[in-house]
DNA sequence: GTAGGTGCAAATCGTTTGCAGTACA
DNA sequence: TGTACTGCAAACGATTTGCACCTAC
């Protein structure tokens, strides 16, 4: 079950934080999308609906969300990070290398491999994030013409 | 097995490459360092035998490294990467969340999982990102503090 | 001799900070 | 009403680029 809106809104006022409409746009944006987003992108999207919006609410915003464990901070290529919406369940992503469609999928048993890690390191492990890469089927015919 | 200094001289040049002092030194340094370094550290070790280096050489030298293969780009906290030496094999990443510090793990055994992803989307899996985050023992001990 | 490499300075990109005005609780 | 939030502009650090000179092959 993916984090509601409702449900970041009060879990933000339970901790002090105040609810004001910017933010209440860029959670919708980040409960409602499926994808890693980075800073920008979220920007761009909130953008649309407040126009008046800064870049630096969107980076304010997105850190207490990461804070708060409503969203996560991942990393990506090119030194620049994307966030997205901490689900409760395992949800993960198979990307196309050249057009960029994403796909989830549910579960993926990992769970050996980080016993073993965590003894191994003395981490205590608290997610991860796995993610394929690939050709999508369009792209693979769109290769062969 | 970690790659010599020699190995990579030979991969370089083998690839039209040349071979300066400058590049030498970075390689040196690379090859015999079991750390993560990041460009400003490569730099700062190079300078001592070097002090006219700039630090674009280290930029450009660990891309072209990275590219024929014997160092890897990992991605760090706070918007900055490091380049370790490649060691052989697959390798992924644990990062702590709260520190930053970053090990790294050889061996995952994703092959079932992917076969049976690209049967139901047919995608054609070329390559997979798996990262663990969780809290590094330092970090559990200082939370107890 | 020539293509590729170097290093300086300046540009660029993502991200953070200072601050005065604004709005939520 | 008071504190937290916003958004502008400017600062900042990591990385890249343009360019003239240099050097390995």
């Amino acid at each position: 079950m993916r984090p509601t809106e409702k449900k970041i809104a009060v879990a933000l006022s339970e901790r002090g934080y105040k609810l004001t409409p910017q933010r209440r746009a860029i959670i919708r944006v980040i409960a409602t999308s499926s994808d890693h987003l980075t800073p920008a992108a979220v920007y761009e999207r909130v953008y649309q609906d407040h126009p008046h919006i800064g870049l630096v609410t969107v980076y304010r915003t997105l850190e207490i969300l990461a804070q708060i464990g409503f969203a996560r901070r991942i990393h990506g290529e090119g030194g620049c990070h994307s966030y997205v919406a901490a689900l409760p369940g395992h949800r993960h992503h198979l990307v196309c290398s050249n057009c960029g469609t994403v796909i989830d999928f549910p579960g993926c048993d990992l769970s050996e491999l980080e016993r073993s890690l965590s003894r191994q390191t003395g981490f205590k492990i608290e997610s991860h994030l796995l993610e394929f890469l690939g050709r999508c089927q369009d792209c693979q015919k769109k290769a062969l013409i």
